[in-house]
DNA sequence: ATTGAGACCTGTCGGC
DNA sequence: TGCCGACAGGTCTCAA
């Protein structure tokens, strides 16, 4: 389920609970997510105070007393759920609930992430600094930073289709598979075309890239809103999902349909997006 | 430097 | 009912 908007709607529900509260113990049921947790995960996280949890991208960061940084991704599947002392006393842990964090207001928070694509680590500042994936991520989409230019300049000289290059954390961060069919719709543009389309010879945003701002930060608002919500109809989607199902913009009379780029499912009306 | 393919895991769903 | 393949909202690595 995790997206720019879906992983804003889980910091928005975790804050409250996680910062300013203090760790009193982790509970690692196993050794490794994606990735194998450090050594010092357990020992240098329990006693932590949480000063504030952000997010960047699909990534979570919630800062410490410490100085260090626990970075948390939710990979494909991850969830995480809060649970009252009188909760956790009740329940025992399920088969994917990978790590708990027990705090001192009595509340447990769990993370449960069944693929294991998901991602805890900690990180010092320098670590946190030289981080690959993290560092090299492109603007947030909501931000003014992101803007036609922005993304021109990021698409100049791509040979990649449109939808790729969308997916690349790279050129804007946190836009995923879902979102990146949905603002192409939304934008009228063909997933298929390649990214360098945005931009003249000389760098400058066409049309074409300012559409497909405006359609990626209203695709990504109207998600974060709605997750906010816990509204997940399973119509919430213009083309994701929908192979074979009428295109819904107003006198098109397109038929949704489904092709692979890159490894990933793209939706998407051959008769309106050009 | 880019780019595509495969890998990492488990669960679910549709077809036979 | 049961089995089997296809597919899933993300990244990473490796070879061309």
């Amino acid at each position: 389920m995790p997206e720019l908007p879906e992983v804003e709607a889980v910091r928005l529900a975790l804050d409250p609970v996680l910062t300013g509260a203090r760790i009193t113990r982790v509970e690692l049921r196993r050794a490794d997510l994606r990735t194998p947790f450090p050594a010092r995960f357990r020992p240098d996280l329990e006693g932590q105070v949480i000063t504030g949890l952000t997010r960047r991208a699909k990534y979570l960061l919630a800062t410490l007393g410490s100085g260090d940084t626990l970075v948390m991704h939710l990979g494909m599947s991850g969830s995480f759920r809060a649970e009252t002392a009188e909760e956790g006393d009740r329940r025992q842990p399920g088969p994917h609930d990978h790590v708990l964090l027990h705090l001192d207001s009595g509340a447990t928070v769990v993370f449960n992430d069944p693929r294991r694509f998901g991602v805890m680590d900690l990180l010092n500042p320098t670590a946190l600094a030289a981080h690959r994936a993290i560092a090299g991520l492109g603007p947030e989409p909501l931000s003014p930073a992101f803007d036609a230019a922005a993304l021109a300049r990021a698409c100049r000289g791509k040979r990649v289709a449109l939808k790729v290059a969308l997916l690349d954390q790279r050129i804007v961060a946190g836009v995923g598979n879902i979102y990146a069919c949905e603002a192409l719709h939304v934008a009228g543009l063909s997933p298929v075309r390649r990214a360098s389309t945005l931009a003249s010879a000389a760098g400058r945003p066409r049309e074409a890239a300012e559409r497909l701002v405006r359609a990626i930060k209203a695709v990504l608002t109207r998600a974060i809103i709605r997750s906010g919500r816990g509204d997940y109809r399973s119509d919430r989607f213009r083309v994701y999902d929908r192979e074979g199902r009428a295109c819904p913009r107003r006198g098109c009379g397109g038929v949704i349909r489904r092709r692979v780029q890159s490894g990933r499912s793209t939706f998407y009306c051959p008769r309106c997006q050009r």
